[in-house]
This record gives structure tokens, sequence and C-alpha cells, in this order.
DNA sequence: AACGCGGGGAG
DNA sequence: CTCCCAGCGTT
């Protein structure tokens, strides 16, 4: 008689079996033959690379996972770190609340935890910054225990090994369920990773390699459809259209005339040239305004920004100017140490295009 | 449950 | 162009 297999624990071991053959060589990564050994990663650098990596792509995050390990070797130094600093050096990769709960989360650590990561995901849970994903990622990674992790990767590979037909977000649960039924006890961290792997690299959104999957014989979506069309998403909204104008003032000397943002909201924290608010039509009034002082400002042209919900187009005026105005809240940024400043990539295109030379390509 | 929140690479 | 990326916090 033919011995019962459980489908999901057999899928599970060649998983893991293929990612211990083409798994990705990544920075924070213990890889699998030693992971096997029992060495696990450093929570601090699982947790920072997690926070990196929400909804931004590995290539991205490379350079600032370095960066914050130079400047940051451990939790207690991030969170005796100043707050600016951190900003400035978050700037260019988006999403910038994640900065602040970064900072947020570390003095957690020091100061509740004795400087210790919580190794359980209820305790990672209830630190700013830590949702769902990152709590069960940091909790199989670094602490080896069996959590089942669900991120945009792992969606769209159990949706189309189970031909899911309830539509994103509303199948989370569903799929949580089913990744939680698949996890191993042994070795759930690399289990998660091999996941992501698989879903970056072969269960890719367009085109996917089915023919090199190691769950190719259980893929429901593979058998019985088209892959490539989960998993099943509801309608998303189109973007609409605003406009603002910003105005790059120049000293003397050549320094940049900035100023700070709100801390929450859009761009929450970080800094920027003066503008207008950024509307879905031209006011002229407004235009006036906005301005942080009376200048010969003349027009330098257009800028165009798309954020996640709204494409910003923005008219740039400039002004060199002999005195420096110390009337508002800015200050006046030297033109060497711009490229080091809490500037977003909108603002930074704004300046470029006042000032050409502005930033030397290349850098950061 | 829906929305606000960056930036960039792949196709 | 469109899609989507190791999502989270707020309302």
């Amino acid at each position: 008689m033919m011995q019962h297999t459980d489908n999901a624990a057999d899928a599970a071991r060649r998983l893991l079996s293929w990612y211990d053959r083409h798994h990705r060589d990544l920075p924070w990564r213990i890889s699998p033959p030693m992971a096997r050994d029992g060495v696990v990663a450093d929570p601090y650098h699982i947790w920072l690379s997690e926070v990196m990596l929400q909804q931004t792509t590995v290539q991205a995050v490379k350079p600032y996972f370095h960066k914050f390990l130079t400047l940051w070797p451990k939790v207690t130094d991030l969170a005796s770190a100043d707050t600016e600093e951190v900003m400035k050096a978050w700037a260019g990769l988006g999403y910038y609340a994640r900065a602040r709960n970064l900072k947020k989360c570390a003095e957690a650590v020091a100061r509740d935890h004795g400087g210790v990561f919580p190794d359980t995901e209820e305790g990672l849970k209830a630190l700013p910054g830590i949702g769902d994903y990152t709590a069960a990622a940091v909790s199989a990674i670094a602490f080896n225990r069996q959590s089942a992790v669900l991120d945009g990767n792992v969606e769209r590979v159990i949706s189309r090994l189970y031909a899911i037909e309830t539509p994103l977000p509303s199948a989370k649960p569903e799929m949580r369920a089913l990744v939680a039924r698949m996890t191993p006890a042994d070795r759930p961290g690399d289990f998660a990773q091999g996941m992501m792997d698989l879903g970056a690299t072969i269960c890719t959104p367009k085109r996917p390699a089915c023919a090199l999957c190691p769950l190719n014989a259980d893929c429901l979506a593979l058998k019985m459809a088209d892959p490539e069309t989960f998993p099943r998403k509801a309608a998303k909204k189109d973007k609409p259209l605003r406009v603002g104008a910003a105005f790059v003032a120049s000293g003397p000397d050549g320094a940049v005339y900035l100023r700070k943002r709100a801390e929450t909201g859009l761009l929450g924290g970080m800094t920027e040239v003066p503008g207008t608010a950024w509307t879905s039509r031209i006011d002229g009034d407004n235009t006036i305004e906005a301005q942080p002082f009376a200048a010969a400002w003349e027009p330098c042209g257009t800028i165009t920004h798309v954020f996640t919900h709204f494409e910003l187009r923005l008219s740039v005026y400039r002004a060199n100017v002999a005195i420096r105005d110390k009337s508002g809240n800015g200050w006046w940024e030297p033109l060497a140490s711009l490229e080091a400043q809490a500037l977003p990539t909108v603002m930074k295109k704004a300046i470029a295009q006042a000032i050409p030379h502005a930033f030397k390509a290349g850098t950061n």
C-alpha cells in the first residue's frame, strides 16, 4: 500500500533543496551550509535589511545597508544617533516614515530590551515599524522560529501553487494559513528566504520559469490555467496630476536656501526648497505668496516626479541674490554639502533644474 | 477595509 | 507606458 505523503511537507523539502543549490548571496544572509551548522544571522542586520526591503528592491537596498552598518555598527549606536543624520543617510530610499520608525525602534530596543531584540513574533510586532511580515521574517530568519512569512513574493508563489481565485488583499489570511501549514519546523528561516528567492527569480510576475521550478509538479495554476494571471488583484485607481512651483535661491557664494518639511505626511521630516502647495490646478496668487523672500525670480523650466498616488509637475524658479535673507525658517546650505542633505529625489530634481552642476553624477 | 506613503528597475 | 518590489501605520 502506498505510504501517505503530506504534499505540503514534501513541497517544503523540495523548496529547501532548491534553496541550497540556487539561493542568492546577499549581504545580510547566512549561507545555507553555515545556517545548517547552526550559525544564525545578527538580528540587527536582519531587522535593518527587512525594514529597508519593505516595498523596495534588493538592488536598491544594498548600498544603504552597507552605509548604515558603517555609520552605526550596533543597534545601540543607531539608538543614540541624531535623527537628522539618520534621515540624511536614508535620503533617496523612499517611504521616509520607515526611517523615523527605524530610529524609534532602535531606541525602544536599547531602552526597553537592554539592546537585545525580542525573539518572538509578538515581541517584535510591538516595536515601531515592525508589522506582520517583518515580525515573522526576523523571527524565522534571525531566531529560527517556525513563523509564517508572507510577502509579495510568497503571495505570488502561494497564489499559483493553490490557484487562489480570491483577489488580494482579501486573500491574505487564506494565504498565510497555507504558508503556515507548509513552513517546516526545521530551517524555517531558510524556507522563508527560499520562498522569497523563488518568487524573485523563478515564479516571477511576468513569464515565470515554470520548467525550472521545484514546485511545478504541485502547481495548480500551472496545471489548470495560466500562472501569469495569478495572484488575482483588485483593480487599482488612476493617478491624478498635481502641480506647483519651487524656488531655488542661490546666495553670493552659491549656497542654496533650504528648509525642513513637517515631521509627518508626504516626505515628512525631509529637507526641501521653498515652494507652493501641490494642488490640482495652478494658482497664480500662491506662486507669489510661496516665494521665501523678494528676489528676481525667473522661470527655468519644469520637472516631473511620480509618487505612489499622484504625479507632480513642478515649475522651477531660480534667483541669484547678493545678500542672504535670514528672515525665514530656512538656512543657506553650501553647494559642496548639498549632496549630504536629507533631500528627497523630487527636491534634487528641482535643484538640478535650476543649478545643473549642483550634484555631481555618481555620488550617493 | 481603504488609504497615504518613494523611488527605481524590468518588460 | 505598466507593473511591482522581503509593507506599515492611520483612519
